[in-house]
DNA sequence: TGACAATGTTACCGATCGGTACGTATTCTG
DNA sequence: CAGAATACGTACCGATCGGTAACATTGTCA
């Protein structure tokens, strides 16, 4: 056991060839667009072939969905994570996310929500990313409806749908307007909604 | 005089190949995204050939841009529409606009703001769909302030970006929730963000 | 009739797209 | 060490991308 080779504690670049594809393409999906990325570039900047992605994945969407999956597991990372510091305290929560939400989006390389870039690439709806990143979207939705029942809104779907819609604003004129975007008041907003609604 | 050629009261469709491109691209480029439709389709589905576009447009950027001004136009007269049922009374003329959109938004092909959609699918600057894109976001932002000031808002600017969150909001959750999607409480919340700005 | 502008026809260009057949290292196991 | 897996690279495929050259056809106006 004592000369068994040290699983590489430190690697700076993925050994696996997989798990480089996959985050370069997370990389580049993201920042660039996922119809403006073509295979060739994902791999020349992973410092692999095109035979290991395919190896790895039965197609490019496939690819494409599985950058939407990790995605999606990192929002809800960053999503949740402001509960931490707020148990039992679903307004206090939400509010923390959306603020840290509303600093990013009005940085001027911000970039918006990578699932709601996907359905706007892929709007056909049998198309593995579209399918995906809806998903993922009625997830939050559900979510929030649950946050706003238990911060004791009257309507809670109603309230839910209002700051669905803040958030969603928030992603998208992050991109358009940049520093200084209408995404600052997400805050101001969203506490506006909220004191109307409980 | 009389034996004029009369002008082709109806034509069913345009008689110049340049119309008929520049309609069919608009058709194509909203229904299915700009990155997804190649030139070749375009021509195709106008009844005409490549030389005829590239006539017309110095390149494929350009017919792009030419499609999005087109869309800034139409979008502007949509929005304006309704001040010709609420003259000298900004409030209602928007929550008049925000309604229909409402409805739109909801429908289940629906397809989102072009332009919204232009910089996500194009995030980089200098790119004429780009620029095109955020110059239409930004008129209506300096719209939406004034419409917000007439109405005797104590914030203007805020109360402006408040709104077009709850705009953008709607326009991409459209996509991705389709019916009873959350846009359906766009009208709600814009009142109630007005009521509490006023 | 003749000149002119607009459009169609056909065939093509180099570049890039997503995807693959096939041979070569590397590594684990006996 | 032998030998089977496992992981990877070289070189290539047909299709499509945006874009063009050269020429024929049409309708309009003088």
């Amino acid at each position: 056991m004592r000369t068994k080779p040290i699983p590489e504690s430190a690697p700076e670049t993925p050994r696996r060839a997989a798990d480089r594809i996959r985050e370069t393409a997370f990389d580049l999906f993201y920042r660039e667009g996922i119809r403006a990325v073509g295979v060739e570039e994902i791999v020349s900047q992973a410092g692999v072939t095109k035979p290991s992605l395919y190896r790895a994945f039965e197609s490019k969407d496939e690819l494409i969905a599985a950058y939407l999956r990790d995605y999606d597991q990192r929002f809800r990372e960053r999503f949740e994570a402001p509960g931490a510091e707020h148990p039992r305290d679903p307004k206090a929560h939400l509010l923390a996310y959306l603020d840290r939400l509303a600093t990013r989006a009005c940085h001027d390389d911000y970039r918006g929500c990578g699932l709601t870039n996907a359905v706007i690439e892929y709007p056909e709806r049998e198309h593995p990313a579209h399918q995906v990143a809806v998903q993922s979207k009625q997830n939050l939705r559900e979510r929030l409806r649950e946050m706003c029942r238990e911060m004791g809104a009257r309507d809670p779907d109603e309230l839910a749908d209002g700051l669905l819609l803040l958030l969603e604003g928030s992603y998208v004129s992050g991109q358009a307007f940049g520093e200084g975007g209408p995404a600052r008041m997400l805050g101001v907003m969203a506490r506006r909604l909220i004191e109307a609604s409980i």
